[in-house]
DNA sequence: TGATAGAATCACGCTGTCGTGATGTCGTTG
DNA sequence: CAACGACATCACGACAGCGTGATTCTATCA
Protein backbone atom coordinates (compact mmCIF):
# COMPACT_ATOMS: atom_id res chain seq x y z
CA UNK A 1 0.00 0.00 0.00
CA UNK A 2 2.98 2.20 0.73
CA UNK A 3 4.90 0.71 -2.14
CA UNK A 4 1.58 1.40 -4.19
CA UNK A 5 1.38 4.98 -3.03
CA UNK A 6 5.15 5.55 -3.92
CA UNK A 7 4.68 4.02 -7.32
CA UNK A 8 1.69 6.32 -7.83
CA UNK A 9 3.84 9.21 -6.97
CA UNK A 10 6.59 8.64 -9.86
CA UNK A 11 3.79 9.43 -12.11
CA UNK A 12 2.25 12.76 -10.68
CA UNK A 13 4.95 15.37 -11.43
CA UNK A 14 3.66 16.88 -14.48
CA UNK A 15 7.60 17.17 -16.18
CA UNK A 16 8.25 13.66 -15.74
CA UNK A 17 5.44 12.73 -17.54
CA UNK A 18 7.07 14.84 -20.35
CA UNK A 19 10.28 12.68 -19.82
CA UNK A 20 8.26 9.46 -20.07
CA UNK A 21 6.30 11.18 -23.10
CA UNK A 22 9.55 12.03 -25.08
CA UNK A 23 10.67 8.26 -24.07
CA UNK A 24 7.30 7.17 -26.09
CA UNK A 25 8.71 6.21 -29.42
CA UNK A 26 12.07 4.97 -28.47
CA UNK A 27 15.27 5.20 -26.58
CA UNK A 28 17.40 8.66 -26.70
CA UNK A 29 19.85 10.26 -24.96
CA UNK A 30 19.80 12.35 -22.10
CA UNK A 31 20.17 15.98 -24.28
CA UNK A 32 17.62 14.44 -26.84
CA UNK A 33 15.38 14.23 -24.10
CA UNK A 34 16.71 17.82 -22.82
CA UNK A 35 15.63 19.29 -26.20
CA UNK A 36 12.10 17.23 -26.46
CA UNK A 37 10.80 18.94 -23.34
CA UNK A 38 12.59 21.80 -22.51
CA UNK A 39 13.28 21.05 -19.64
CA UNK A 40 16.95 22.12 -17.86
CA UNK A 41 19.59 19.35 -18.30
CA UNK A 42 19.97 19.04 -14.41
CA UNK A 43 16.05 18.62 -13.91
CA UNK A 44 16.12 15.74 -16.70
CA UNK A 45 18.75 13.90 -14.97
CA UNK A 46 17.11 13.93 -11.94
CA UNK A 47 14.31 13.02 -13.07
CA UNK A 48 15.81 10.24 -15.37
CA UNK A 49 17.19 8.72 -12.29
CA UNK A 50 14.44 8.64 -10.65
CA UNK A 51 12.76 6.59 -13.31
CA UNK A 52 15.77 4.59 -13.15
CA UNK A 53 15.31 4.09 -9.41
CA UNK A 54 11.51 3.09 -10.04
CA UNK A 55 12.30 0.33 -12.68
CA UNK A 56 10.67 2.25 -15.10
CA UNK A 57 13.26 3.25 -17.12
CA UNK A 58 16.49 1.52 -18.29
CA UNK A 59 20.09 3.47 -18.34
CA UNK A 60 22.50 2.66 -21.19
CA UNK A 61 26.14 4.22 -21.72
CA UNK A 62 26.88 4.56 -25.30
CA UNK A 63 30.38 5.91 -25.47
CA UNK A 64 30.38 9.42 -24.66
CA UNK A 65 26.23 9.03 -24.73
CA UNK A 66 24.15 8.04 -22.08
CA UNK A 67 20.63 6.32 -23.30
CA UNK A 68 17.12 6.00 -21.49
CA UNK A 69 14.87 3.66 -22.62
CA UNK A 70 11.20 2.23 -21.25
CA UNK A 71 11.50 -0.88 -20.07
CA UNK A 72 7.89 -2.36 -20.11
CA UNK A 73 5.72 -0.18 -22.83
CA UNK A 74 2.58 -1.43 -20.04
CA UNK A 75 3.27 1.79 -18.84
CA UNK A 76 1.49 3.74 -21.15
CA UNK A 77 -1.33 1.52 -20.86
CA UNK A 78 -1.69 2.67 -17.64
CA UNK A 79 -1.15 5.96 -18.45
CA UNK A 80 -3.87 5.53 -20.61
CA UNK A 81 -6.36 3.80 -18.23
CA UNK A 82 -5.88 6.66 -15.77
CA UNK A 83 -6.50 9.44 -18.50
CA UNK A 84 -9.53 7.60 -19.04
CA UNK A 85 -10.59 7.59 -15.53
CA UNK A 86 -9.44 11.24 -15.35
CA UNK A 87 -12.19 11.93 -17.97
CA UNK A 88 -14.94 9.90 -17.00
CA UNK A 89 -14.67 11.63 -13.47
CA UNK A 90 -14.63 14.67 -15.22
CA UNK A 91 -17.57 14.04 -16.85
CA UNK A 92 -19.08 13.33 -13.98
CA UNK A 93 -18.61 16.53 -11.73
CA UNK A 94 -20.38 18.33 -14.32
CA UNK A 95 -23.40 15.75 -14.35
CA UNK A 96 -23.67 16.66 -10.90
CA UNK A 97 -23.36 20.31 -11.16
CA UNK A 98 -26.18 19.99 -14.04
CA UNK A 99 -28.30 17.89 -11.42
CA UNK A 100 -27.86 20.83 -9.12
CA UNK A 101 -28.19 23.66 -11.68
CA UNK B 1 -0.68 16.15 -18.97
CA UNK B 2 -1.04 18.69 -15.71
CA UNK B 3 -4.19 17.34 -15.01
CA UNK B 4 -2.80 13.74 -15.34
CA UNK B 5 -0.29 14.55 -12.67
CA UNK B 6 -2.58 16.04 -10.55
CA UNK B 7 -4.88 12.61 -10.89
CA UNK B 8 -1.76 10.29 -10.33
CA UNK B 9 -1.27 12.33 -6.76
CA UNK B 10 -4.46 12.02 -5.68
CA UNK B 11 -3.54 8.25 -5.04
CA UNK B 12 0.29 8.65 -4.15
CA UNK B 13 -0.66 8.76 -0.28
CA UNK B 14 -0.67 5.27 1.55
CA UNK B 15 -3.63 7.38 4.07
CA UNK B 16 -5.33 8.10 1.00
CA UNK B 17 -5.52 4.51 -0.59
CA UNK B 18 -6.28 3.06 2.53
CA UNK B 19 -9.55 5.27 2.80
CA UNK B 20 -10.09 4.33 -0.24
CA UNK B 21 -9.22 0.61 -0.08
CA UNK B 22 -12.41 1.19 3.52
CA UNK B 23 -14.67 2.21 -0.07
CA UNK B 24 -14.07 -0.84 -1.53
CA UNK B 25 -17.02 -2.85 -0.28
CA UNK B 26 -19.90 -0.72 -0.20
CA UNK B 27 -20.67 3.50 1.50
CA UNK B 28 -19.31 4.07 4.40
CA UNK B 29 -20.16 7.34 6.69
CA UNK B 30 -17.09 9.25 8.22
CA UNK B 31 -16.84 7.42 11.49
CA UNK B 32 -17.07 4.13 10.24
CA UNK B 33 -14.02 4.97 7.64
CA UNK B 34 -12.08 6.74 11.14
CA UNK B 35 -12.56 3.04 12.49
CA UNK B 36 -11.66 0.97 9.00
CA UNK B 37 -8.61 2.97 8.81
CA UNK B 38 -7.45 3.94 12.46
CA UNK B 39 -6.50 7.27 11.16
CA UNK B 40 -7.84 10.69 13.09
CA UNK B 41 -11.52 12.25 11.94
CA UNK B 42 -9.80 15.38 10.79
CA UNK B 43 -7.84 13.52 8.00
CA UNK B 44 -10.10 11.40 7.30
CA UNK B 45 -12.35 14.55 6.27
CA UNK B 46 -9.18 16.08 4.36
CA UNK B 47 -8.66 13.00 2.57
CA UNK B 48 -13.08 12.27 1.83
CA UNK B 49 -12.98 16.03 0.49
CA UNK B 50 -10.12 15.60 -1.43
CA UNK B 51 -11.19 12.47 -3.17
CA UNK B 52 -14.48 14.05 -3.42
CA UNK B 53 -12.88 17.16 -5.33
CA UNK B 54 -11.22 14.88 -7.87
CA UNK B 55 -14.11 13.17 -8.52
CA UNK B 56 -13.43 9.61 -7.53
CA UNK B 57 -15.98 9.22 -4.85
CA UNK B 58 -19.71 10.99 -4.08
CA UNK B 59 -20.40 12.74 -0.53
CA UNK B 60 -24.33 11.83 0.72
CA UNK B 61 -25.70 13.05 3.63
CA UNK B 62 -28.19 10.31 5.24
CA UNK B 63 -29.80 12.49 8.71
CA UNK B 64 -27.05 13.09 11.03
CA UNK B 65 -24.77 11.04 9.38
CA UNK B 66 -22.49 11.67 5.82
CA UNK B 67 -21.91 8.52 3.31
CA UNK B 68 -19.20 8.30 0.93
CA UNK B 69 -19.05 6.54 -1.74
CA UNK B 70 -17.04 5.24 -4.72
CA UNK B 71 -18.27 6.73 -7.93
CA UNK B 72 -16.71 4.57 -10.72
CA UNK B 73 -15.45 1.51 -9.08
CA UNK B 74 -13.43 0.61 -12.62
CA UNK B 75 -10.72 3.00 -10.38
CA UNK B 76 -10.09 -0.38 -8.73
CA UNK B 77 -8.79 -1.30 -12.18
CA UNK B 78 -6.63 1.11 -12.06
CA UNK B 79 -5.32 0.25 -8.63
CA UNK B 80 -5.21 -3.24 -10.07
CA UNK B 81 -2.96 -2.36 -12.74
CA UNK B 82 -0.72 -0.34 -10.87
CA UNK B 83 0.22 -3.05 -8.70
CA UNK B 84 0.57 -5.06 -11.75
CA UNK B 85 3.05 -2.31 -12.74
CA UNK B 86 4.56 -2.07 -9.85
CA UNK B 87 5.20 -5.45 -9.15
CA UNK B 88 6.77 -6.08 -12.81
CA UNK B 89 9.38 -3.34 -12.30
CA UNK B 90 10.09 -4.89 -9.31
CA UNK B 91 11.12 -8.20 -10.65
CA UNK B 92 12.78 -6.41 -14.23
CA UNK B 93 15.05 -4.78 -11.07
CA UNK B 94 15.78 -7.50 -9.27
CA UNK B 95 16.82 -9.04 -12.98
CA UNK B 96 19.38 -6.49 -13.46
CA UNK B 97 20.75 -6.87 -10.39
CA UNK B 98 21.22 -10.93 -10.64
CA UNK B 99 22.38 -9.87 -14.30
CA UNK B 100 25.06 -7.49 -12.60
CA UNK B 101 26.51 -10.53 -9.96
C1' DT C 1 -34.11 25.10 23.58
C1' DG C 2 -30.07 22.88 25.49
C1' DA C 3 -27.16 19.00 24.97
C1' DT C 4 -24.79 15.78 22.32
C1' DA C 5 -22.62 13.26 18.45
C1' DG C 6 -20.94 13.44 13.77
C1' DA C 7 -18.50 15.96 10.45
C1' DA C 8 -15.95 19.97 8.57
C1' DT C 9 -12.66 23.54 9.03
C1' DC C 10 -8.84 26.29 10.93
C1' DA C 11 -4.05 27.45 12.20
C1' DC C 12 0.22 25.68 12.59
C1' DG C 13 4.65 23.04 12.42
C1' DC C 14 7.00 19.92 9.76
C1' DT C 15 8.86 17.27 6.20
C1' DG C 16 9.63 16.12 1.44
C1' DT C 17 10.33 17.43 -3.08
C1' DC C 18 10.94 20.47 -6.83
C1' DG C 19 13.89 23.53 -9.74
C1' DT C 20 18.22 26.03 -10.27
C1' DG C 21 23.14 27.37 -10.70
C1' DA C 22 27.44 25.69 -9.89
C1' DT C 23 30.57 22.09 -9.71
C1' DG C 24 32.27 17.33 -10.41
C1' DT C 25 33.05 13.15 -13.22
C1' DC C 26 33.73 10.50 -17.30
C1' DG C 27 34.79 9.57 -22.09
C1' DT C 28 36.28 11.31 -26.41
C1' DT C 29 39.20 13.92 -29.56
C1' DG C 30 42.80 16.93 -30.93
C1' DC D 1 47.92 15.38 -21.77
C1' DA D 2 44.77 19.28 -22.41
C1' DA D 3 40.31 20.59 -23.77
C1' DC D 4 35.74 19.83 -24.59
C1' DG D 5 31.05 17.93 -24.48
C1' DA D 6 27.73 14.87 -22.10
C1' DC D 7 25.95 13.63 -17.99
C1' DA D 8 25.62 13.40 -12.85
C1' DT D 9 25.66 15.46 -8.45
C1' DC D 10 25.68 19.04 -4.88
C1' DA D 11 23.85 22.80 -1.99
C1' DC D 12 20.30 25.65 -1.43
C1' DG D 13 15.92 28.37 -1.46
C1' DA D 14 11.07 27.90 -2.26
C1' DC D 15 6.86 25.83 -1.84
C1' DA D 16 3.20 22.39 -1.39
C1' DG D 17 1.12 18.82 1.13
C1' DC D 18 0.63 16.08 5.36
C1' DG D 19 -0.95 15.34 10.18
C1' DT D 20 -2.58 17.27 14.52
C1' DG D 21 -5.26 19.62 18.21
C1' DA D 22 -8.64 22.81 18.75
C1' DT D 23 -12.65 24.91 17.19
C1' DT D 24 -16.90 25.41 14.54
C1' DC D 25 -20.95 23.87 12.21
C1' DT D 26 -25.07 20.94 11.76
C1' DA D 27 -28.55 17.70 12.78
C1' DT D 28 -30.88 14.92 16.06
C1' DC D 29 -33.14 14.10 20.41
C1' DA D 30 -34.44 14.75 25.26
Amino acid sequence: MEALADYFKVFSEPNRLAVLDALRQGPLNVTAVVEHTGLSQALVSKHLKLLTIAGVVKRRPEGSLVFYEVIDRAVFKLLAQAEKQLLAARRQQLDALAAIL
